[in-house]
DNA sequence: CTGAAAGCGCTTACAG
DNA sequence: CTGAAAGCGCTTACAG
């Protein structure tokens, strides 16, 4: 920590009154909600608040914490900030944070429970007052645990079946849903779907989804969910991609941006295009559909949102206290592009 | 901040010492160097640990820090962290300094001078003990300060002329050289190069390896530096594109990722490829051109090294005090695919 | 409306 | 090798 030589008992001593004034001066001046608990003498209030301008008066943070119990920092454990995906949540959720003056902290999971629990427990022990979480596979004794420690939790992108838990997630059925429907309007009957060979609640329910609604148009027996091995997706996919016939498949639904990247790549080494070969919808938009012949159906995240709510809700359970258990769900949007409809 | 109940006084009070004992034996335990300052019986020190261990114990972050001075917190302040090559870098810096056991905390500027003093000054209140910083236009200033301020500096991606800064740095003019030859020797003549209106040293070494180059390997007379304006850039791109003609420019030098990707993007709406209408070297690799119908020949930069230079360098800069002013300028790579060799 | 005082949980010289 | 004590810079009841 960096020295700062000047503390509340100088400002105290140059505004000619107690310290605790001053703290309370300062206090009041940065409240949120704007309820001034004490009272302060305007006039005092005042020449508090010019001397510690004057001397660029920082209030010490560590004294602060340890005081208060509280840091006014929140940890976000995302699967990995390096994915596109990630970072852009980060990006909001840093800004979302910032306004309300709390700080962030990030952490990547990588998909798996031992790096989960290592960065959950480096936060905690950095004093995080609350927590945003992406939950990967098998974390529910983690999240369990969490919860009954009191600390405030909001899961993010995927639920999890814990008792109280509060979260942030998009209506996954229901994108899928918006898919299906928009490639069959668009002409598509063997609809088929690319995704992991994960028990993530976004990727369940999207497979749901998409069989829900086969069915519903009258295109359950053309239902196919493939999966890729998420711990060895390169050449899981290539095989995959390698046999499927495009002769005989009319349409791809893919689960995830990262499946529809590799399923593009792989299209494009075949000779294939979209929507001439096969029809195409993908979760998310990105760069690199805009180098592509033609544009691209997707699922829009509403990421900002994700971010904001998840931000707010984790900030409101640690200055109200207690888990209330709200699980917010929201729906996605389609962007149309020229692979939904058969040409 | 969460509550943990269980102090180092109920450790000292179970293992029958004193409190002092404890955190001696503790931090002992975990110190980096091996060097144990204060030596405790061993039998004593593992009764305590496993007292502590027992307990469950973890210290509190804030009472050390407000007593230690210091608080294993590094701030990492990036140009953008939802752009891939920062995504990446943040993600490589998290993984090196959890590995020191500090944390970090990330923030974007947005190449905005404003908005960076916020974040540095936001990150200083919160305690961290040094910085690593992706400088933007204008902000020598704010890096001055900085220093003089005595607070642990690393400088990442780009340097600014203030005495006595540390930075991690690519050897840009050398990277710039190499794309040239590269293109140079795949047969292209009138080479131009895209680059940004910025100041930022990365780009104007990357301007000056390119002229200088041009000029070494006998084509002077077909230097030509494009400048795309970073605060519109869509549209002054879209208008630099439309007005190239492809019939006399052979290749284009692209000076970072998001020019090459609208470049590309414009190559491909005015239907034209690379190699065949023109040559095309650019920064960094990225999903987006695995679904171009060619391989794209870019320079890599070396980003698990920046990350862990910088963090290196910046806790170097913690722990043993003062500013030591070293520059590292990293070479970078060439990766070469199909686009820059004629046909 | 304001002040004096205690104390948050550690670390760190200082004795012994 | 170990203990007693001070104190980091705040906040927060408690008086007045």
């Amino acid at each position: 920590m960096i020295d700062r030589k000047i503390t509340i008992k100088d400002i105290a001593r140059e505004a000619g009154v107690s310290p605790a004034l001053v703290s309370f001066s300062l206090n009041n001046a940065t409240s949120f909600n704007g309820e001034r608990k004490y009272k302060v003498n305007e006039q005092t209030a005042k020449r508090i608040m010019e001397v510690a301008a004057r001397y660029n008066y920082k209030p010490n943070n560590a004294a602060r914490t340890l005081r208060s119990k509280h840091n006014q920092a929140i940890g976000v454990v995302l699967s990995d900030i390096s994915n596109k995906f990630f970072s852009e949540i980060a990006r909001q959720i840093e800004e979302r944070a910032y306004s309300y003056n709390y700080t962030v902290m990030f952490g990547s999971t990588d998909e798996k429970v031992e790096k989960l629990a290592k960065v959950v427990d480096s936060f905690i022990s950095k004093g995080i007052d609350g927590l945003v979480l992406v939950p990967c596979e098998g974390c529910e004794a983690i999240v369990k645990e969490i919860v009954e420690r009191g600390i405030p939790l909001v899961l993010l992108d995927r639920v999890v079946d814990v008792e109280g838990v509060s979260s942030v997630s998009l209506n996954n059925k229901d994108a899928a849903r918006i898919a299906v429907e928009k490639l069959f309007a668009g002409g598509f009957k063997r609809i088929e779907m690319v995704s992991y060979d994960m028990t993530l609640s976004n990727i369940t329910e999207r497979e749901k989804g998409y069989v829900q609604t086969m069915q519903e148009v009258g295109l359950g027996e053309y239902v196919k969910v493939h999966k890729v091995d998420y711990s060895n997706i390169d050449s899981s996919a290539n095989k995959l991609f390698a046999s499927l016939d495009f002769g005989e498949v009319d349409a791809l639904f893919f689960a995830t941006n990262s499946l529809a990247l590799l399923g593009m790549r792989a299209l494009n080494q075949l000779g294939l295009t979209t929507p001439k070969d096969v029809g195409v919808v993908v979760f998310d938009g990105c760069d690199a559909f805009e180098l592509y012949p033609s544009t691209i159906t997707y699922i829009k995240q509403p990421i900002e949102q994700f971010a904001t709510v998840a931000i707010d809700m984790v900030i409101n359970l640690v200055e109200k206290g207690g888990q209330e258990n709200r699980s917010m769900v929201i729906d996605a949007e389609l962007v149309e592009g020229d692979s939904s409809t058969k040409r």
